[in-house]
DNA sequence: GGAATTAGAGTATATTTGCCATCAAAACTA
DNA sequence: TAGTTTTGATGGCAAATATACTCTAATTCC
């Protein structure tokens, strides 16, 4: 069996689900198509992959190209292949999930996009394509990730309180959490950092600020530590 | 920016990683590549995906071309695309694992290989390709797994012991368990079915035989139920 | 100064884990 | 056939961990 004589015409892309977080609701960032197929409906940003990119760097330019950010927590999801998920040819579509500080980003449609908008997780109906399919498997995954790595610091800002990130936690994982038991396990984990600041410009008792302290963490981890929530 | 434009020499193949159990260690299927590139070196079974060929039903092909099995546990991992990771050309390659019962196998070389054997996942040193580092990846995938899916199962002929269940569990998850927990835990689940048959041809008192309850298992989830080791 | 709002903290109970030891059932052997 | 060998099956306790639960304190706004 050589090699050339199984290339066949193909291509392969990347999607990236885009989350972010505005101390409300959880939301991702989509796309208007300009251009067929799917003319004028909504769904995940992506593009194909270049022949000399890297499915990661390829996942990196979309994101780039959307919002300005880089330096970002991205991860690979799941690999969509049916044959005729893409009515021009055979297309795979390679799905990531990037958290993103929804303030930091200033979104510019990319070329392929007419509009470029955050929607509410909750909201959308349907999207161009398996797209979906797609956000529902990312959606998953960002659940299953959340429980067991210290992401969701990565959808705050820098400086965040204890509530807030409870919030984020309860949005996410679509129940609440009792407030104490909720402190008392962040706390206890010893990977945030107590900024000696408290929030500002609010009209009650303002809450103390915390970081996420990535060196911590590393530490804890070498010594055993297993973040779970 | 047409789809047509971005169309270019590519592949992309799958790599399924076998995992199967002896009761003693964990092993996966290799196979020794017949042909260049990595001619003569062990290598994780895979193949291009067809045109007309659903991913999974490639990898699907895959195993059964090499063990005469199908319908058996199977999961999407991973996708590698590393530019330079295929000497002859731009491929990708969408890793699986599956796992079945290595007794009901009967391995046979495919077309691509010389050689089919298993060999025991700690033993294995360098791979083809990036098969290294792939086998990695699904064998850090198994081991989440194992914990939060009932799949453990899969290894094991249809009738097991709750030592050997055990042990399978010790084995892949590399540290020991406590007996009277552990089967205080599995049969808490109320997951398996309990035969009132007994292990047969051993030299000293015999075990219980069970079988996982599939039908139990999906009445639980209905309930809350989440499985977890 | 009082009302409104959110922050922050401890205790009692339930659950899980780690650890320990004995008798039972079968095969083997002397 | 009696004794030896091997693994199966089983309960309980102590310690650690996770869960459920409610009030006072601090701030802004009026």
């Amino acid at each position: 069996m050589s090699f050339q004589r199984d290339l066949y015409k193909s291509a392969f892309s990347v999607d990236n689900i885009i989350f972010g977080f505005d101390n409300l609701n959880l939301k991702v960032l989509l796309i208007k198509r300009k251009e067929d197929p799917y003319a004028g409906m909504w769904a995940l940003p992506g593009d194909i992959v270049q022949p000399d990119e890297n499915l990661d760097d390829s996942a990196i330019r979309v994101l780039h190209q959307l919002t300005g950010v880089k330096d970002v927590y991205l991860d690979q999801v799941y690999t969509f292949g049916k044959v005729d998920r893409h009515p021009s040819g055979r297309v795979i579509t390679i799905a990531y999930y990037s958290l993103v500080n929804i303030a930091n980003v200033d979104i510019s449609p990319a070329s392929f996009a007419e509009k470029v908008a955050w929607k509410e997780v909750g909201d959308i109906e349907t999207l161009a394509f398996d797209h979906r399919r797609i956000m529902e498997t990312c959606l998953a995954r960002l659940r299953q990730d959340l429980k067991l790595r210290p992401i969701g610091f990565e959808l705050l800002p820098e400086k965040f309180t204890l509530t807030e990130l409870q919030k984020l936690y309860e949005v996410i994982l679509k129940h609440d959490l009792d407030k104490r038991n909720f402190r008392k396990k962040i706390l206890s984990m010893g990977i945030l950092k107590t900024l000696h600041e408290l929030q500002a410009g609010v009209s009650h008792r303002p809450a103390k600020l915390y970081s996420f302290d990535a060196i911590k963490y590393e530490e804890a981890k070498q010594n055993g530590f297993i973040f779970e929530i």
